[in-house]
DNA sequence: CATAACTCGTACTCCTATGTACGACTTCTA
DNA sequence: TAGAAGTCGTACATAGGAGTACGAGTTATG
């Protein structure tokens, strides 16, 4: 079934209410304060024609964060996630940066107006992904098992969100945190060494 | 010198003065869009009085983020912080973790009205004191080297505040958190083993 | 080309929060 | 206990954004 099942529209209706959504996601990521005036500037619409397609300024900020999640499923559903886990994790985690680094802005503006389970439902599908990959290194052997999965999936994204802001704030070059990532991601969730843990033993 | 070298204050006033911080800190620490007037009344003053000390908001704000700072300091400063770094910090991280997790409400508020910059003023000596303990573990060898420093310490700032968001929204049980940043924490800053970064090399 | 769908400007109302002005009252403190 | 310091209520000025109402004009579409 369609997303909007709705009644039919007209084809510019539609089209500016694609150029409406794509500003909001723009604005927003750059000002999660950004005003329904704002966006609908941005969006070369009037403010009347915005409030025709979105009654209320959460849903405008909803539809926003949709697309934007909507966009990279798109682009994280091409990345090859076969082979070593480990490695797998690094190339999602080198095509997931730049799309995180965008939406931080989005998400602390969907954070402010939308209902906290909300956010998480449109989550769902993005984390699922990281999640499957966690558990079949888990099996393979190659991720730690010692900690909620829950807890490492959040744990990339709150490092993901991190990098972005240290890059925001120019702390760190963007070729920099790219590396930074994917490094400090991997040291999380590789397997513990015994070593490293308990020291005294000298097993391996 | 005194931090706030003024005229001589009375002495209901100093108290005002404390209470309002106080109620600031713990309001803004609940709902960062606290207002001045719920902050007024929860320090069982009036809103002229407060005007009276603080002539803004921001000003407000950041009394509140530097009281709870200092208390932080005043915690922190207890910890022992000699002995194996890994240890060491596992300590201080025992301590920061209810501080960071009451404060994570006003930090958010913080960032909404102060410039970006005071609050990083504001920071520098609690972030201080984590840079020179990884500093130690680097020295020694227990700690990894590979990374830019800030990032360390601006990574485990992040850990922190996203085990206090998952425990926020009961994610995370208290005690769980407490665990799984210590053991996340240590993952990041434990030198990385050879075999786990290039596989191939048999050198180890 | 008729008409339903859509656009969008102007002009409101509402609300909430900040910050100011005034001034009467209370309480320290010397 | 006088007077300086501080409290704090009422009232107001301001400002900005959200959402509504109206209605004239424009455009897609069958």
């Amino acid at each position: 079934m369609p997303a909007t099942v709705g009644p039919r529209r007209r084809a510019d209706a539609e089209r500016n209410i694609a150029r409406v959504v794509s500003a909001a996601r723009e604005s927003l990521s750059s000002d999660p304060n950004a005003s329904i005036d704002d966006i609908a500037k941005a969006a070369g619409v009037g403010r009347m024609t915005l409030y025709g397609h979105f009654r209320t300024r959460a849903e405008l900020v909803e539809a926003a964060l949709a697309d934007a999640l909507r966009a990279g499923e798109e682009a994280l559903s091409a990345v090859d996630l076969s082979g070593d886990a480990q490695d797998a994790l690094t190339r999602l985690l080198d095509s997931s940066w730049s799309l995180v680094a965008e939406s931080t802005a989005l998400l602390t503006a969907a954070q402010g107006t939308l209902p906290a389970g909300r956010i998480r439902k449109l989550h769902a599908a993005p984390a699922r992904r990281v999640e499957e990959l966690i558990r079949r290194g888990q099996d393979e052997g190659v991720f730690r098992t010692d900690m909620p999965i829950a807890w490492l999936v959040s744990v990339v994204h709150y490092v993901l969100q991190g990098a972005a802001e240290e890059n925001r704030t120019k702390r760190l070059k963007t070729a920099e945190a790219a590396r930074v990532v994917t490094a400090t991601v991997r040291s999380i969730l590789a397997t513990p060494h015994r070593a490293l843990e308990d020291r005294g033993s000298t097993i391996l």
